[in-house]
RNA sequence: GCGGACGUGGCGGAACCGGUAGACGCCGGAGACUUAAAAUCUUCUGCCCUUCGGGGCGUGCGGGUUCGAGUCCCGCCGUCCGCACCA
């Protein structure tokens, strides 16, 4: 056996077996137990980082442990490879998306087999490719005709130079990141997947996601955002006119805003369907919304609904406010320039969080009254406010100032009364309001027939009320919207959908599946070269055999990560995945990933299993039984700012070198720069390491180890060259270890005798401890507790125990430094490969010590250990106690007034 | 603003259910081996005082509960994360 532990050599040879034995391939029908381990696939962006290392080194410990453990393991990787990245890509350096992207592939496929990853490389997925896209059009068809999928016209950033959709975050101070061009907003007719139907199934599901981290689960229940609450109708004291012969605005939610004509206060809001381009759209929204006809225009709108949360407040309305949206307002800004001017003025207000912290609350007083339901002779003025959010509720409120900060900053701004309805004692009723609205509990006062009541009481009777005289009902708001799935982008999956002039929009029947994005693309002109393919884009319509126009919008990436998983664990080549063999592994028992999808990627899976569960395809209701989010990769920055440069200029850690005191400067030209705070490796701030070097110089286990060592999982792990180098120093001592243990040196141990107890009780507890720990997904404590292991066999003089420790040992870190165990596990001459071999079998006698320490303690104080048998008797650790010199001592002769026992840990004794 | 997490040596962190705070690793000191260096091994390493027996202090700050608090309760301070005018 070498002397040393070469990892060049090793790491290649063993990745090579377990290739060739395809060790790692799952199978279907092993009749083991099954257990399903996945990490967040990347996207092919160039290469593998450190991030991608420690958060696949995570899942690989825990298959390669339950393998150990008996279970046939899934353990798949893949490719979430759409995306914008490979068109920006294309733009700059002129090289197609799917070139671009598959070349990456093919990097990071190579990088991370370099890792020694236990990976099914069988069931390999990329998303940009046919055999799996087509399958995702199949499923979308699938939703479709279940009437999941709905079109609608929705407003968009869009960037008028590159004539492209922006999402949010590519829109900064209100231009293009690209282009720089202001972007404008467009309303475009665009798919929907109807989320919010599944709203409260996605939040009562949570509830039984109890190993899902909470800080995940409170996040999805904020963004679904559920609120209930009374929805109920203000009458206008005089209607306002209608904008003239044009329908009013579009509205952006499905529900409309509950706007109601003269003659008929109860019909449902205006429609948003404007008809899609040339043609009737025979896709319907959820509820048909009548556009209201020529002969309704003009009329007038004599009502509108709000929402509150608080309908016990009502006797302390002062005001009622719509948002500048709203159909009123707009209607308003028609005759009444300085309503319009108003409105223009609430658009233009920022979005950032720092201007909305500060933004002021304003209004514009209509000259409109609206009557209070309970109190007809009760006028409130109605105003248009910028704190009112178009987008959620129905876009109108009340405004009860005593008890809501907004409305209160409001009401003061403009002079309306604030009157208390809310008093947390009886004696407090008359107590004026302050600069604070009072939120707390109490009872109601100064609201007639409410007053006593405890505002859930009064929320029950205000709601029963407005039911009963039907100006109101009890109903459930919720914050989540549906899912807006077009993009109009070149490098996604292609929508299946064929628009007709005459059938509207078809879709592509399923022997025509899959849609293949065509191959012939360039990305010289801005815009979406699907829109001007020559022949792409042209297709007969289905229904009626008529030229047609091909959908040319691509589906948002988050759809190809929705059921990726599920193809995973079954991929037919006739069918998205075959229903049996997908339950068979399904849900997936660990999903390790980013704290980032917290949110969007983790509520569409979710979202979309529960979507295929209910059209009959999935007998799953949750994707991820067990979700763990783990922490960055973080090191520190190196920054240069010279006088009247504006921004600094970063230094890669290879540029740098340290100063004893921290300090650092450049090794070229000696010139000191700051060290910044240590923080996530990114290409801008140029703090990454690059994995294949550090492999290259300390081999695949040093770095597994690594990633394993120090941080918490959950936490942030800083890198450090000086932790690289102590995990390649434990490598090389476990491999002497093993070299003790190895043939050539028998005789070392051959030379003692007899049974090691000690080291055979920390044996077994160490067994335990790792395996409890790596189930916990403490990796950090399994190191720990592996290395008290090391120093204790090291320690311990020759035995058969200690020969079996070694063993042990080996087994325990086969996890965590596959390819030094392999080689290992082979110079012991054991058969098979250790990835075969079971977990150590623990000995439960032997996790218990005979002896314990007892700590000794006056008034509290530490002041002596002393040693006693295992479970000994309460009074005879006293008398022990009392014996010792030291506490006798420290008593100087006076008798204790109490004795506490703690058997097996500590005697404290009250002087 | 709302919600959440966290705060322990020079550093990463450990501490079961309230019971010896600082496991384990890193950094650092001293020593061994070596012509020398690297590697390796031994050993020390929370802070302060010490007559080297020991003593005092110590888990962000201030209180409290308890025989006993890093852990529980109340009030502050700070850092980080998420959401953000959500009626």
């Amino acid at each position: 056996m070498a002397a040393r532990f070469n990892p060049l050599e090793a790491d290649a040879h063993w990745q090579k077996v377990w290739e060739e034995r395809g060790t790692f391939h799952a199978s279907d029908s092993s009749g083991k137990p099954k257990a399903y381990i996945l990490e967040m696939f990347p996207y092919p962006s160039g290469r593998i980082h450190m991030g991608h290392v420690r958060n696949y080194t995570m899942g690989d410990v825990l298959a390669r442990f339950r393998r150990m453990n008996g279970f046939e393991v899934l353990h798949p990787m893949g490719w979430d490879a759409f995306g914008m990245p490979a068109e920006n890509a294309a733009m700059e350096k002129k090289v197609h998306p799917g070139a671009w992207t598959r070349s990456n592939i093919e990097t990071m496929k190579g990088q991370l087999k370099r890792i020694g990853f236990a990976l099914d490389w069988s069931r390999e997925i990329a998303t940009c490719e046919p055999d799996y896209y087509g399958h995702e059009q199949a499923l979308f068809l699938d939703l479709f005709e279940a009437g999941l999928v709905y079109r609608k016209q929705s407003e968009v950033n869009w960037d008028p130079v590159d004539m492209t959709v922006l999402a949010n975050e590519q829109v900064i101070d209100g231009r293009g990141w690209r282009s720089g061009a202001l972007v404008e907003r467009r309303k475009l007719s665009q798919w929907f997947l109807k989320i919010t139907d599944f709203a409260d199934e996605l939040l009562d599901g949570l509830g039984a996601l109890d190993q899902w981290p909470d800080k995940v689960r409170l996040m999805q229940e904020n963004w679904i955002g559920k609120s209930q609450g009374l929805r109920f109708r203000f009458d206008l004291t005089a209607p306002v006119p209608d904008r003239e012969g044009t329908p009013l605005a579009p509205l952006p939610e499905r529900e409309g805003l509950g706007v109601g004509q003269p003659e008929g206060g109860s019909m449902p809001a205006s429609g948003s369907h404007a008809a899609s381009e040339g043609g009737p759209d025979p896709i319907e929204g959820p509820e048909p919304q009548p556009t209201p006809g020529p002969s309704l225009a003009g009329r007038g709108i004599s009502s509108f609904e709000v929402f509150t949360t608080r309908p016990d407040t009502i006797f302390g309305a002062s005001f009622a406010a719509i948002a500048a949206d709203h159909p009123i307002a707009q209607a308003l800004a028609d005759r009444n320039p300085a309503a319009g001017a108003f409105i223009e003025d609430c658009k233009r207000g920022g979005t950032t969080a720092a201007e909305l912290e500060t933004a002021e609350k304003k209004g514009f007083d209509t000259g409109l009254r609206v009557r209070h339901p309970l109190d007809s002779a009760c006028e409130l003025p109605l105003y248009i406010a910028n704190f009112v959010l178009i987008d959620y509720g129905t876009g109108a409120i009340f405004g009860c100032p005593a008890h809501d900060q907004r409305d209160l900053d409001f009401a003061r701004k403009y002079g309306l009364p604030v009157t208390r309805v809310v008093a947390p004692t009886p004696e407090e009723a008359a107590d004026p309001i302050g600069d604070e609205a009072y939120t707390g509990p109490g009872r109601l006062v100064n609201s007639r027939f409410l007053d006593g009541l405890t505002a859930q009481d009064g929320i029950r009777e205000v709601i029963a009320r407005a039911e009963a005289d039907g100006w109101g009902e009890g109903t459930t708001v919720w914050r989540l919207r549906d899912w807006g799935v077009s993009r109009q982008r070149y490098w996604g999956t292609p929508i299946p959908i064929i628009h007709c002039d005459a059938c509207g929009a078809v879709p592509v029947p399923r022997e025509q599946l899959p849609v293949v994005l065509p191959e012939d693309v360039s990305f010289d002109i801005p815009g979406n070269p699907l829109d001007r393919h020559p022949s792409w884009n042209k297709a007969d319509c289905p229904s009626c055999g008529g030229s047609a126009r091909r959908e040319t919008d691509t589906l948002d990436t988050f759809v190809n990560s929705s059921w990726y998983f599920i193809r995973f664990a079954s991929q037919p080549a006739d069918a998205p995945f075959d229903k049996a063999a997908a339950e068979s592994w399904l849900p997936v028992d660990q999903y390790i990933g980013g704290v980032e999808h917290a949110i969007l990627h983790l509520l569409y899976a979710r979202f979309w299993t529960r979507a295929l569960n209910r059209i009959g395809r999935l007998g799953v209701e949750e994707p991820f039984k067990g979700l763990f989010t783990q922490g960055m990769v973080t090191h520190p920055s190196y920054s240069r700012k010279r006088e009247g440069e504006e921004r600094p200029i970063y230094f890669t850690p290879d540029e740098i070198a340290r100063r004893p005191d921290g300090s650092a400067y450049l090794t070229a030209s000696g010139e000191d720069v700051i060290v910044g705070r240590v923080e996530k490796m990114s290409k801008s701030k140029r703090n990454t390491v690059d994995p294949d070097e550090i492999i290259d110089q300390y081999g695949a286990d040093a770095v597994r180890w690594f990633m394993l060592s120090d941080s918490p999982p959950e936490r942030d792990l800083p890198w450090s060259e000086a932790g690289i180098e102590g995990s390649w120093r434990f490598v090389q001592r476990l491999w002497r270890l093993a070299s003790e243990a190895a043939g050539g040196s028998h005789s070392t141990w051959l030379g003692g005798d007899g049974e090691d107890k000690p080291l055979a009780r920390k044996l077994h507890q160490t067994v335990a401890a790792v395996a409890a720990n790596i189930e916990a997904l403490a990796f950090n404590k399994a190191v720990a507790n592996v290395y008290e292991l090391a120093n204790a066999i090291e320690k311990a003089a020759p035995s058969p125990t200690r020969q079996q420790a070694i063993e042990s040992l080996i087994l325990l870190v086969a996890p965590m430094v596959p390819h030094l165990a392999e080689a290992a596990w082979a110079s012991l001459d054991r058969d098979g490969l250790i990835a075969d071999a079971p977990w150590p079998e623990v000995d439960p006698a032997l996790l218990i010590e005979d002896e314990v320490t007892i700590a000794v303690q006056v008034n509290g104080k530490l002041r002596d250990t002393l040693t006693a048998a295992k479970g000994a008797a309460k009074d005879d650790l006293e008398q022990l106690a009392l014996a010792s010199d030291k506490i006798q001592r420290v008593l100087e002769g006076k008798a204790p007034r109490k004795v506490i026992v703690v058997p097996d840990r500590l005697v404290n004794i009250v002087a």
